[in-house]
DNA sequence: CTGATCAAGATTGTCGACAATATTTTGAGA
DNA sequence: TCTCAAAATATTGTCGACAATCTTGATCAG
């Protein structure tokens, strides 16, 4: 408003520090996912907000949003705990995974243009170096991969499906990956596997893209549950 | 605690009041999805204040809520305005839904158990006879319909797809229902496949089940996507 | 008369304090 | 010694007030 409209596009601000609220909720959002605040820990208001610097107002409105997310369960007139995934939902989230990644997926072939797809296979070649040298296996393992179903779900241009994966359920995954450090499906298989997919987008198969997301999640839960299998952990670890 | 333990359990006290938050949110809710609150309009803090009798924290939170549903949309220190559905946004709803609920009715059909599938048997029954009499046309439309979508995703027994379902997008499709008093569908034939899916459901046909439900939901966004198509408005009609 | 600049008003964000509830500790009685 | 009850403590829920920001309206230059 305030700028001459001169320049072709007015950067946005930084929108590091918008409010405070925003900010110490990405904060605890990073603690959470990284484990700094283990699952299961309660969370004191006034610890954190002595923590954080800052008064109980803008926490209280960073937890109610966190539990927004899934990242924390409140009770009334008790307070706020991390949460702590058992296994079985952790199943259902990957359930949850297949059919909305699924239909980001199909969506996807319809949408997607041609950059962006040509950035996502540019972006499998360097998984691919990575995994090769296996230096960066751990990036692979714990954020790349994410960040090509992120591509997708971007791809797909359904802003709900973004809402739903980016908010919800992605923060979950990632916390999951970080506590439980999940080894998990072998790099080059998921890789192979990655591409398959973005070959089915390309071709703007749509049905073929969506079967083989689905089939590419699904193998990924069927890897967790022979992994919790051999583990076995048989507590009965019921929430509260 | 204070409860002798000999009873088997306590009834959980009286859940209509935990918190001033929690209620009225509850109203607020209800205020807009029957649209009385209209899309669009801007959320005053200190006008609901004073109009629920209540501080501007508890509004906050209640607010905050809301927005985690997606029912209204906040922006720093400008406030919060009921969210107005385009036509666009309602078609990737549908495609949520149809993801989502076929995967709840594959589920669905893998763990409802059989006492589950005989009350929604006859919970069509009682359709079918609002929708002869023509007199519970409305009930069908607006609530029994989605009570049905609802047992199944109850049926599937995966909270996940509960949460998401009845949390984020439940809401904004009866919203959108009242609102546009959607006759849509013809109550005939969405009952027919409504007979269907649970059919599949009661054989435990896990595919077809799916399948069913996800041409159903996809009919149904052909059907309103149909609608939008005839009741021309081509306005550019962007958020903000 | 049109446009921009600046001031006034209103609204949201933040803070500290008080009230209501849950948890813990302490003590008495069996 | 164990169990139960009540007081004490701590935490959460709620409230009112102040500060920061946005919006609106008026004033003035061109």
């Amino acid at each position: 408003m305030n700028e001459k409209s001169g320049q072709p596009k007015v950067v946005p601000l930084e929108p590091e520090t918008r409010t405070l609220a925003d900010r110490v909720c990405r904060q605890i959002v990073t603690a959470i996912v990284k484990g700094e605040i283990p699952p299961g820990q309660k969370i004191s208001e006034p610890e954190l907000a002595r923590t954080y610097g800052i008064s109980r107002g803008p926490l209280r409105e960073a937890i109610r949003r966190l539990e927004g997310w899934r990242l924390v369960e409140r009770k009334a007139h008790v307070g706020a705990r991390v949460v702590k995934l058992s296994a079985h939902e952790l199943i259902e989230i990957y359930r949850v995974r297949e059919a909305l990644e699924g239909m980001a997926c199909r969506q996807a072939a319809q949408n997607m243009t041609d950059d962006e797809i040509a950035s996502l296979k540019q972006l499998l070649d360097e998984h691919e170096a990575s995994v090769e040298q296996r230096e960066g296996r751990s990036y692979f393992q714990k954020e790349g991969d994410l960040d090509f179903h992120y591509r997708i779900v971007q791809g797909s241009k359904n802003s709900k499906l973004l809402e739903l994966l980016g908010d919800d359920l992605y923060h979950l995954v990632r916390m999951y990956r970080y506590q439980f450090s999940v080894s998990s499906s072998r790099p080059k298989r998921a890789l192979k596997e990655h591409r398959q997919i973005i070959d089915a987008i390309e071709s703007r198969d749509e049905e073929l893209a969506e079967m083989l997301m689905r089939r590419h999640i699904s193998a990924a839960r069927r890897n967790i549950e022979a992994k919790l299998e051999t583990d076995i952990k048989p507590e009965g670890d019921k929430h509260g």
